[in-house]
DNA sequence: GGTAGACCTGGACGC
DNA sequence: GCGTCCAGGTCTACC
């Protein structure tokens, strides 16, 4: 693939909320040392291709220009026109969720407040989080890395995949050359009927509705169970609701000292309990527990990049750093 | 409604 | 080198 020349396509500024900090926002969730994203810490700059109109694939790198006020700066390796470059912010700001208010969040939890805690990474769309998502069930975090990897490579021409990408695939050939395994009926299947308009995903970020009824809605999408939408729903941008899986339990035994139960209902209702002081935020409350967690053990997330640190997160690297 | 078993893959581990 | 287990789950058949 040649090299993106940035100096040749249109430059885009992003207005920032205040005290936004980007490497912070970035480095907040797993998903950014996911492919295609390109976290490069030494330039404090994101890489990504993103998808224009007609889904041509533009890359792009976002920084952030000091001045009064700070900027975000998108520097594209095309230009762009005035609707391509709306769309190009949108997915920008969809990814460091700057739409979104904490405030109510930083007066529950001072202390995120201080670390500054609150813009959580997400993808440029929801498909792509649910692709994701699905990606990163009943496997290893390397293998969740890989499989976003061939998927890019195989399917996306470079970018994460379009729904009409992956719905043109056939399940079979998404399982050899993407090695998703199972997981290549569920995602063939979420990609076609999104194409075929079975699957509307706008209708998931309706906020009319309440957390049960877009959770309940998310089950309802084959491959999608409890952790997976509780996952979707914090994704969305709603944060009462606790993705708990193995990794919670092994957090809440060895990071939080805390004796738990063999009965996995008990073990449930006792974590919802503990982060239920956090309304409507129980969810931001339990990352960035985890988040410090991990941080404590591998260093300031800031400086992860998918190469250096993206092997670190495995239930037995995890288990033995502890000890 | 509750539960056991199957499902892809690859790393870790024991032998 | 090889076999087994299991990982940031989910679905389905069966009871």
């Amino acid at each position: 693939m040649a090299i993106p020349n940035y100096a040749a396509g249109s430059t885009l500024t992003i207005a920032l909320p205040k005290r936004f900090d980007l490497p912070r926002a970035v480095c907040s969730y797993g998903y950014f040392l996911l492919a295609p994203n390109n976290w490069v810490s030494s330039e404090r700059t994101l890489y990504r291709p993103l998808h224009g109109s007609g889904d041509r694939l533009i890359h792009t790198a976002i920084t952030v220009k000091d001045g009064a006020p700070p900027r975000l700066i998108l520097r594209c390796d095309r230009r762009v026109d005035r609707g391509e470059g709306r769309s190009l912010k949108a997915q920008v700001s969809r990814m460091l969720r700057l739409d979104e208010s904490f405030g109510v969040w930083h007066k529950l939890h001072p202390q995120a407040r201080r670390a500054r805690f609150d813009r959580m990474f997400r993808s440029p769309s929801l498909f792509e989080d649910l692709i994701k998502t699905i990606t990163g069930c009943n496997v290893t975090w390397p293998n969740t890395m890989r499989m976003n990897v061939l998927l890019c490579e195989h399917v996306g021409g470079g970018g994460f995949p379009t729904p009409s990408q992956l719905a043109r695939v056939r399940v079979d050939t998404l399982k050899r050359r993407c090695k998703v395994g199972y997981r290549a009926e569920r995602i063939v299947r979420a990609a076609r009927q999104v194409v075929r308009g079975e699957l509307d995903l706008s209708t998931f970020e309706d906020q009319c509705k309440t957390t049960d009824q877009v959770f309940r809605k998310l089950t309802g999408i084959y491959g999608i169970g409890e952790y997976a939408a509780a996952n979707l729903c914090q994704l969305i941008g709603r944060y009462d609701r606790l993705p708990i899986d193995s990794e919670t339990y092994r957090h809440f035994r060895q990071d939080l000292d805390t004796p738990t139960p063999d009965n996995p209902k008990t073990l449930h209702s006792r974590i919802e309990s503990h982060y239920a002081r956090y309304a409507p935020y129980q969810f931001m409350a339990y990352w960035f527990d985890l988040w410090w967690a991990y941080q404590k053990r591998f260093g300031d997330a800031r400086r992860w990049e998918a190469h250096t640190h993206g092997t670190n997160f495995t239930a037995n690297r995890l288990t033995q750093e502890e000890s």
